[in-house]
DNA sequence: CTCCAATATAAGACAAATCATATATATGTT
DNA sequence: AACATATATATGATTTGTCTTATATTGGAG
């Protein structure tokens, strides 16, 4: 499970709570890349505490709930090495825009537009999210070498991005110069 | 769920049977926004009986299996153009590979390479098969209108395949010019 | 003559992801 | 005073997706 390797990947940069995975990690260091709902990450933060990969430490508040601040083992920082050495397969990808395009021709133009201006949107506010990061990226505490990684992915999701959204535009252009539905509205006969 | 609508948009163009939706449609004509296993295809084919979106027809046959021909009813098809008319949200990303890069200061440069390459070769192939699937989509048996918005799904395909393949060349150089690992091996401290 | 691929469907078992809801307190907003 | 937001964790329920194995026949390749 990947998800597991990047929360061990994660507390090699420092050992944190699975709220701070969660919302400092997973909502913006590699958002672009990996999500993860938070039920999901303290679930497996239980696993991996069984499966010794990750130690976790109670701390006590008066002010806040408590906090439970977990850390990657020796036996996790092994697992972590050994599946960073294993070739992994490419992402699987499932978009269901695609899917309703794919099967727009039963939809009115109108309504193909809005749906394409709508991620055309989407995919603006994403990219300024991507911008954002890579500004605020520089750390001191990490290692310069290791940042430039940080950095290839981030510019994969500003690529990846921006021909998404070339591309919505292309398709804008294309539907406004189709030839007006004729018999388009393909409603259930009766 | 967009898996049955999808089954749902494939139906439309002709009755199929579960394994034509396999090896025809999944894994051909829509592999690019969307894959399905075979043993999930047939169980939600079963659930969208129950649900009278789609109604099966046994086709005995004796130098064969037995096969089901599914059919979309009237109930399936306004399902789906509700489904149609509804905006979606831009889809999750997952991807493994990315999580191995952004932790690939953890690993030997040359491994590193390795899994690039190795990525390399199976984005070319993917690039090699959507432009294949261009070549025989032209298919006379299905309106004009909807082809286009095959192909543009397909554009979309193109599009993405040949950006992640530039930047996978763009990591593979920039990574060859990195300086020579000094600590990198960042192995299990015993 | 054997082994593999194609045709065709099915189910068991599990892993992974999502959605909703619950608890508890502090701080800031309208 | 009421309400939303941030901090912090947890569980129940369900949906989706994956991996494996089973069955049965035909045809082709080596």
């Amino acid at each position: 499970m990947s998800l597991k390797h990047a929360i061990l990947g994660l507390l090699t940069i420092q050992p944190m709570t699975g709220y701070e995975l969660k919302h400092e990690a997973f909502d913006r260091s590699i958002a672009h890349f990996w999500q993860a709902d938070q039920s999901q990450i303290y679930r497996v933060l239980d696993q991996m505490e069984s499966d010794g990969w990750v130690e976790s430490e109670l701390e006590i508040q008066i002010e806040r709930p408590n906090k439970r601040l977990f850390r990657i083992t020796n036996s996790g920082l092994e697992a972590l090495l050994n599946w960073l050495h294993t070739p992994q397969s490419p992402s699987v990808y499932r978009d269901p825009f695609l899917v309703q395009l794919f099967f727009a021709g039963m939809l009115p133009r109108e309504r193909v537009l809005e749906h394409i201006q709508q991620h055309i949107d989407a995919h603006h506010a994403t990219l300024a999210t991507y911008h954002a990061i890579q500004a605020i990226l520089p750390q001191d505490n990490v290692p310069l070498r290791d940042q430039q990684f940080w950095l290839m992915t981030l510019d994969w999701g500003v690529a990846q991005e921006k021909t998404y959204l070339n591309w919505l535009e292309d398709c804008k252009h294309k539907i406004e110069s189709l030839p007006e539905d004729t018999n388009t509205d393909n409603e259930v006969q009766s």
